[in-house]
DNA sequence: TGATTTTACGAAAACGATTAAGTAAACAAC
DNA sequence: GTTGTTTACTTAATCGTTTTCGTAAAATCA
């Protein structure tokens, strides 16, 4: 590899000279800095990032945390993969590159996200799809590191969050506008935020529009699991007063409800409506197209790199701290009108 | 930063001594040595990859190679991220890292994948869901640092393929078995291997059962768009002597085939049947299950990564260059049966 | 006891960059 | 002509490791 010593060699002057003509000092001659810029393209010189980040102590390297214990979660996770594909678009426009900071192991003995996160001298770190009530997670939002976390809001951190309650609301009020009374919903694990903040918002906007949501139309479900949606959709289809229409925990378990639907010949949605969430890139190519929420990952990805990087860049003034990008209402056909 | 320093003055030796402690040299006392480590994990020592890097020229980091300028391709194309999500497993229960070697910008003026290479000094790419025609990715192959390839044999380099030949092949034959003998396919972009090999295998499978596939039920075109595949499939459900089966290019694009034949009142596979290619997650979950070869992705991803570590620690003595993966006939209820 | 080997450590150079401080030459000002 | 200021460089320290080489002290051997 050549290094800036080659250079200075090569053009009789000292590795400083060099490194500052490289990196545009003021304090050397325009026609020596032309000579030692032309001779390192020459010389096909690039710097050598370690020994850079040795001494300057930033990286442009940016940690991702994605942890991918579960099946179907981490990069496989559709939603996650794409606010990380929109992201990276957006840190490597910015040169900055992408590391997973994960439960890796150096020689012997696991580091802590956070050593992690230290040992690769990452200037940020973006943390999606994970157990925010992880000890490691929460050390990690902790520290002086910048980061942005998605979908949960910690604190005086930036976050990127999906606005979940007006997605629900907008959700229940088109039902209902299309005359659905008997409305269920199968919801997600209950321990996250994102689930929290859905079905107090489901069960608020029922209120407020007046509707009586029996205990046995709410129904703890698990997301992306499609036998136990599809479970909890015979013991809906079963119950003497069914519902007229489902809601899922999102776009996956709304398929693992339809297949049901379908197999017992039921027809959507003139028999029953369905109503999924996320907008899943597969879902608007079934039949009959889901009425479900499109969440706009590309923004979320894009806004979490830019704030991230201006936080550090530009450390103590984050304009905001919690941004709430809003879904978009997709109609679809999976809900019928009852008159 | 805790460093060695900090360790080497607060146990009176020198920085050597503690480097030595710690990589677990043979020319220090055995009470020293427990001694350092006691204290570096008391301290909260740990190393610095950069430092660590620059002075050893092994960075325990691997580049990985996704170009993602289509949309669906990237991140976003579910072959390949669980390709990389499950050597992203691996390479990280061997102590490496993942670092994503893509069309960065260091400071002004972009980097050629190579030189992006060197820049981040990793020790090893893993090369995926690119245009093996472009340049800068030859120039990355015939480099000197070690590379693995996915879907994409080069010379004598390392490369994970999966069996699209054995894949397309027991297709075939599966569907010739159940009757059929007038059968279309809607093919992927010409440019690619995968393509020339899927087609090859199918025409020359299609001899061997002596069928005779006429050039109209033949049709170029692309991979996961369901755009073309709902036109091409129109095409050919407009002709008078129509297939009575069709596969398409993969999954999505099979997808797209079954809405525009379920538009038109046609059943699956009563009326017609088809075909798809890859073994996405959703397919599964679709009624009625479509007929498809499922790639072992995750194999792929385990044995692209202990191969790529494998030739990254063991120069010179790569067992086999190309590994290829067979894929599994997956059924379904697409393909109905003709008497 | 004296010579030789082994053990356990330290000193110092190196990896490739950045940067504060120093300096010689050129130039300007009075 | 002396002093002060620019300009255009160089020197040298430094970031945190690793590693070669050197060297006392301890152990072994004759």
């Amino acid at each position: 590899m050549v290094s800036m010593k080659d250079i200075s060699a090569a053009c009789g002057v000292s590795v400083a000279t060099v490194s500052k003509a490289l990196n545009d000092h003021n304090d050397v001659g325009e026609d020596t800095k032309l000579r030692i810029r032309q001779k390192a393209k020459e010389m096909g010189y690039f710097p050598n990032s370690s020994a850079r980040a040795l001494k300057t102590n930033k990286s442009y390297n940016i940690g991702v945390l994605f942890v991918d214990e579960a099946p179907q979660s981490g990069l496989t996770h559709e939603y996650f993969a794409n606010i990380l594909d929109s992201f990276k678009v957006t840190v490597e426009a910015k040169g900055y590159d992408l590391t997973f900071i994960n439960c890796n192991k150096i020689r012997k003995g696991r580091l802590s996200y956070l050593e992690h996160s230290r040992f690769r001298g990452v200037d940020g770190v973006l943390i999606a799809c994970v157990d925010f009530s992880d000890k490691e997670v929460t050390e990690l939002i902790r520290s002086d590191i910048p980061v942005v976390t998605i979908d949960y809001p910690a604190d005086d951190r930036l976050a990127i969050i999906s606005d979940n309650a007006k997605g629900i609301e907008d959700l229940l009020r088109y039902v209902y506008e299309q005359g659905h009374r008997k409305i269920a919903y199968i919801y997600g694990q209950s321990g996250s935020l994102v689930t929290k903040t859905r079905l107090n918002k489901f069960k608020e906007t029922a209120k407020e529009l007046g509707l009586k949501i029996p205990e046995r139309f709410l129904i703890k479900g698990k997301y992306r699991d499609i036998p136990f949606a599809a479970k909890y959709t015979n013991e809906l289809l079963d119950m003497k007063d069914r519902p007229t229409c489902i809601f899922y925990a999102d776009d996956y378990s709304a398929i693992g409800g339809m297949n049901e639907i379908k197999a017992r010949g039921l027809r959507i949605p003139e028999d029953i409506s369905i109503v999924g969430f996320d907008g899943s890139d597969i879902v608007a190519k079934i039949e009959p197209r889901l009425t479900t929420i499109i969440q706009d990952t590309r923004m979320m990805g894009r806004i979490a790199a830019d704030n991230l990087i201006n936080l550090i860049e530009k450390p103590g003034k984050t304009p905001r701290n919690h941004v709430v990008i809003e879904g978009v209402l997709e109609k679809g056909r999976s809900v019928g009108q009852i008159i």
